[in-house]
DNA sequence: GGGATTTGACCGAA
DNA sequence: TTCGGTCAAATCCC
């Protein structure tokens, strides 16, 4: 499957600069986690030029695409309702309820909302499982927003999720209002768990602002986590912002060597190797419509 | 102890 | 009858 629509391809960009955002994030936190390698100026501008890019490219051709990926409620079906949990199988591959599906070469920990996992199943047609999740706010909010992950290639290793329902819970309007304003996701909404308390000590917000606070420090953990394993991964194999930086700085014309390097995820790292070699990965970001 | 995850059972659609 | 989505008790983890 070709992968390499200007939509795509932005994707990857936006990608490739919060991997660098996030890298950044652990410099100021953690100041000699990396040995200092990378200057933080030098992954600022990763990140600026990685957004620039994706800005571009979408500028240059709009698509229908992006109008059906930003208006995820709009395509979905009825939220289940609260308190009639029902058993019957709802959804199939004709199913029209079907939001969106994302390929990725890794399960996606963390997409803005908070997720609990309530079932797995081992799919007939696949080798491997397919795991089931519903918003965390299911019931506190009547939050109908649910995704399935299954892992659907080997190698190299894809994961399949796809998105049912919308969010509306609570949490979606905080997390785009804080992500909209470019700030810092935790911290802000330990700001806003703050004002909450004090503006309002009604019971159900109290312990929603707590209880949401944990969660999101429980997948900021995860984060951190994965971020100090690209640093590990990134130390060993020489595919990572440091090798765009220093490429960018050596190379005026932009030119960076093939993928054949490295087979790892770390390619991630090299935006122009993203950009150049996407349709070698074999990865198919972002179905939108059904086949 | 409380919340999250796992896993076998149940149920309904195909 | 098969398949897969969901439930809920058991278990795990912090």
């Amino acid at each position: 499957m070709v992968m390499n629509s200007p939509h795509e391809k932005a994707v990857q960009a936006i990608r490739y600069g919060q991997r660098c955002a996030m890298r950044l994030k652990m410099r100021l936190d953690h100041p000699m986690a990396d040995g200092g390698q990378v200057a933080s100026y030098d992954l600022a501008k990763s990140i600026v030029e990685s957004f620039s890019n994706a800005i571009s490219i979408l500028s240059a051709k709009p698509t229908t695409e992006d109008d059906q990926f930003s208006d995820l409620s709009s395509r979905d079906s009825s939220p289940s309702p609260q308190g009639s949990p029902s058993k019957k199988r709802k959804i199939d591959s004709t199913d029209s309820s079907e939001n969106w599906r994302d390929d990725s070469p890794d399960p996606i920990y963390y997409d803005g909302y908070l997720w609990r996992k309530y079932g797995q199943k081992s799919i007939k047609k696949s080798n491997h499982q397919r795991s089931y999740y519903r918003c965390s706010y299911n019931k506190d909010h009547n939050c109908g927003a649910r995704k399935h992950e299954q892992k659907i290639k080997d190698n190299p290793p894809v994961y399949r999720t796809t998105y049912f329902g919308h969010h509306t819970c609570k949490t979606e309007h905080n997390l785009d209002a804080i992500f909209i304003a470019g700030q810092d996701p935790i911290d802000d909404l330990k700001s806003a768990q703050m004002i909450r308390f004090g503006k309002d000590l009604n019971q159900e917000e109290v312990s929603y602002s707590k209880g949401f606070s944990l969660s999101v420090k429980s997948e900021e953990n995860i984060i951190r986590e994965q971020t100090m394993d690209q640093y590990r991964e990134i130390s060993s194999n020489d595919q990572d912002c440091q090798d765009v930086i220093e490429e960018d700085l050596s190379s005026p014309s932009g030119s960076y060597p093939p993928p054949s390097s490295s087979g790892s995820e770390s390619a991630d790292f090299n935006s122009d190797l993203l950009f150049d070699n996407l349709d070698s990965w074999g990865y198919d970001q972002f179905y939108f419509g059904l086949p």
